[in-house]
DNA sequence: CGACATGTTGAAGCGGTTCAAGTAGGGTGG
DNA sequence: CCACCCTACTTGAACCGCTTCAACATGTCG
């Protein structure tokens, strides 16, 4: 039983390197013993299955979660049970950040396939964050980045036509799934039109009918889940970008934890 | 000159207790130790006049503000210039919490009317949360707070008819007026129609149609920059709350900083 | 195979924008 | 102090982008 502890550690540790923790570990550059403690506070959890939640609005769990596989939806509720997706996360991206201020999380999560992920206790996480100088620095980094992030969407609802919302969709997500190795002009949604039309704040017949477009204008060719973009440059003409400050792709590395 | 530090530092000690960095010192419970050593770290600044800029997006500023008199507005940029307002940051709160992924501001923060703040930088806030246990989890709490404020306003852009956006963001003016010891029905609006409307994703006109519909419903008296609320209730009924888990007004208290 | 969810396409309607004109403050210079 | 201007705000009317409604098509799953 202890060897097949030793395994199973070896084996998350192999994962967070390649996929899952990989932001959340790598930028700090820690040191085995580092990792190591990482990995000890770790839990695994069963798949989630398609449709289940990974946490409801009001759960008092305090952990974060790593997505290994499969995506996931979060959305919050308003008084009248209507969602209002947040966003999508997709293999190597956290969540969960929400929760600490109430302790409660602030809105659900549920997935889109069968997910697995790895969870990550708060109060561990941050009782190592005094072993580990840097690691809470990340935290609140990966947070601001979220923040970041969500500025962009909310430009993206309250000025930018159907077409940009949409191309923005796409091109972020190809983003995504290129900075993990995969194709970004070859993909699956793991997500419904519905979903993505409750994202971008529109109706699920324009978004059917701006695929249609897309498609008619040589931009991708669109098969019901599979998408293949055929002009991404153009993609990107029509999508907005809220932020004219460049990615200098520096990240955290000009920050040397003290 | 030594006794001149000192008077100095009572009077920002007392003006932290009362206002500014009330959110940020109190709901740890510091002791007078740990205020002093918050205290030393605080940097004045002169007053930042109506429309100059506190920071811009790129600005290499590694710091975190209070305001302690007058009113801001957040915004990102697109790549033709157009700005999207984040938000506005009235007296005692916290603004900055976005630069930290980066190490640039991702957002400008312009002065609405004459501001007074007190910045806090960074690196030493963060040398800090080595020595005062709690502190670190605060500042993810408040950004995991500023997280859940704009998955509301995500909604509300998404989803809402234009009467529940301004509606909500009048109940929500008055809600952090009230919060502050300042009237909850009756206040001046530092921001122009046209960063409301900005704000709320709409146009100018929109807002102007709205305050004249909303006064002839007698929900509210507007002159100019003046409001008066009348039916504070009806206003919080047209608003859209995306929230089903109510403020259960425990705040921080039920986490006890190990 | 049938039933139900999901996605597509067309046509009508409307909420909110855009355009245009007018009003009111607030600041400046004579 | 008034005349002036300029910006902020208001109000009306036309327009249009997107939604809504409706019908149909296509998968998907028991």
């Amino acid at each position: 039983m202890s060897q097949e502890r030793i395994v199973k550690l070896e084996d998350i540790r192999s994962h967070c390197q390649k996929c899952s923790l990989f932001q959340l570990c790598m930028p700090m550059g820690l040191g085995d013993g580092d990792l190591n403690k990482l990995d000890k506070i770790i839990k695994r959890r069963r798949p989630v299955e398609k449709g289940e939640y990974l946490y409801r609005i009001g759960d008092p769990h305090r952990s974060m979660y790593a997505v290994r596989a499969g995506s996931l939806k979060s959305f919050t509720t308003d008084q009248e049970g209507q969602e209002q997706i947040i966003g999508f996360h997709l293999p190597g991206e956290l969540l969960g950040l929400d929760a600490i201020s109430r302790g409660v999380h602030s809105c659900s999560a549920k997935a889109l396939e069968t997910v697995s992920v790895c969870e990550i206790p708060y109060e561990r996480l941050e009782s190592l964050s005094q072993e580990i100088p840097g690691l809470s620095h990340h935290l609140l980094s990966l947070m601001s980045e979220e923040l970041q992030h969500e500025h962009c969407h909310m430009a993206l609802l309250a000025r930018a036509p159907v077409e940009s919302r949409l191309a923005s969709f796409l091109v972020q997500l190809s983003e995504r799934f290129k900075d993990r190795g995969y194709s970004a002009t070859e993909f699956n949604l793991s997500m419904s039109r519905n979903d993505i039309a409750n994202l971008l704040g529109m109706a699920v017949e324009t978004i059917s009918r701006l695929f249609s477009q897309f498609q008619e204008q040589h931009l991708l060719i669109v098969e019901r889940k599979h998408i293949q973009i055929l002009d991404l440059p153009q993609l990107q003409a029509i999508s907005t970008h809220c932020s004219p400050v460049e990615n200098n792709d520096e990240d955290d590395t000009s920050y040397s934890a003290s």
